[in-house]
RNA sequence: CGGCGCCGGGCAAACGAUCGCGGUGGUAACACCGAGGAAAGUCCGGGCUGCACAGGGCACGAUGCCAGGUAACGCCUGGGGAGCGAGAGCUCACGGAAAGUGCAACAGAAAACAAACCGCCAACGGCUUCGAAAGGAGCGCGGGCAAGGGUGAAACGGUGCGGUAAGAGCGCACCGCGGACGUGGCAACACGGACGGCACGGCAAACCCCAUCGGCAGCAAGGCUAAAUAGGGGGAGUAUGGCGCGGCCCGCGUCUUCCCCGGGUAAGCUGCUUGAGACUGGCGGCGACGCCAGCUCCAGAGGAAUGAUCGUUCGCGACAGAACCCGGCUUAUCGCCUGGCCCGGGUG
């Protein structure tokens, strides 16, 4: 069940969001910025930050979304107990789905290598 | 057969495998279901929920040919009128300008109880002159006229004949306009039309008038559940004052005091999906639509579910993601399928 992705491993709450953005740390992709911050569970968990103002098309909010979360459902056997916070850069509207999950990828790939 | 002709209806890449996500059922294995035609803009109309619901007046807003449809509409259907097109068809805020107020740049004499720049006239009065007189000729000062010219988006009917000093609906014919009344139609309206001589010009997406409709707010509505310092409900009483009841007024309620009853926040649950429902058939209606029967359950999330990988196929895939629910409108949209009609040509 290592590629499953159930409720446990994501951010629901306001508190839980509000906490990593003030005590975690940044990575920089191309297109996003991860906020991470030890969480002393079991594993990983994921949270979205995807507001209108860098892409005010539904759809688009929903597409960048799904990447991450395949994106982290492939990769959170190999990531370290630490609470992600995804946000999308300026950059996100000029980037294809490969580009994106692409740049995805290689900030999972960065946080398993700083562990 | 051709048309870059017209009007509709529909689809929204398809199938399979594996790994995942949301919901429902199940102890579980697992099974079933899981975004759109616009889910969008939030522009109208309802349902639902709470508050206000005594009633009245004034405001305010929306709609605006007629008749239907509908829960309702600013939507739809059918019809009428006007305009456009060779046609199929398309477009139209399409009530009232003799209720009142107002507006009309520039040009032009004048833009609305008409007026007279150029012009036309010389009947009437006046003046000059010829003549004995009757009368003639001239001037255009008073005056008559609105045909012609010119301006304008628009100039107080048009054409012709008569008429006249010149003219003029001044008279007549036809056309236009108004129109008692008649006929058809539920109606909008259409057709005929005595008679009137022309009178009422345009703009109401200018104010306005008339008719019809309209309480306010929105699911963070609203309800339920848990612990602390007293917020809420009911009853009794009060001069002024403050506050509240969509905006204002009348009016009503309330704040302050006493008594009684029992208790609120973006945490959870609920509202939350069975509905003016979808589909099929029959019947009524030109149609929108209605009625009846059968059949079916078709997303209900909550930091927010549809994706990833692989394979096969095609014409390589647009706009775009539910958030209480419906009915419309508007806007976005790669392609493809399909019905009816029009025009031109050919053949029988």
């Amino acid at each position: 069940m290592s590629r499953a992705f159930p409720r446990s491993v994501r951010l629901l709450k306001p508190e839980e969001f509000d906490a990593t953005f003030q005590l975690g740390r940044r990575e920089r992709g191309r297109f996003f910025m991860a906020v991470v911050h030890a969480n002393g569970l079991q594993s990983a968990r994921i949270g979205f930050a995807v507001g209108k103002k860098h892409l005010p098309a539904a759809h688009d909010r929903n597409l960048v979304k799904r990447l991450g979360r395949e994106a982290f459902r492939q990769a959170r056997e190999r990531l370290p107990s630490v609470d992600i916070v995804i946000a999308p850069g300026r950059e996100v509207s000029r980037g294809d789905r490969r580009s994106l999950r692409a740049d995805l990828d290689a900030l999972f790939a960065r946080l398993q290598m700083t562990l």
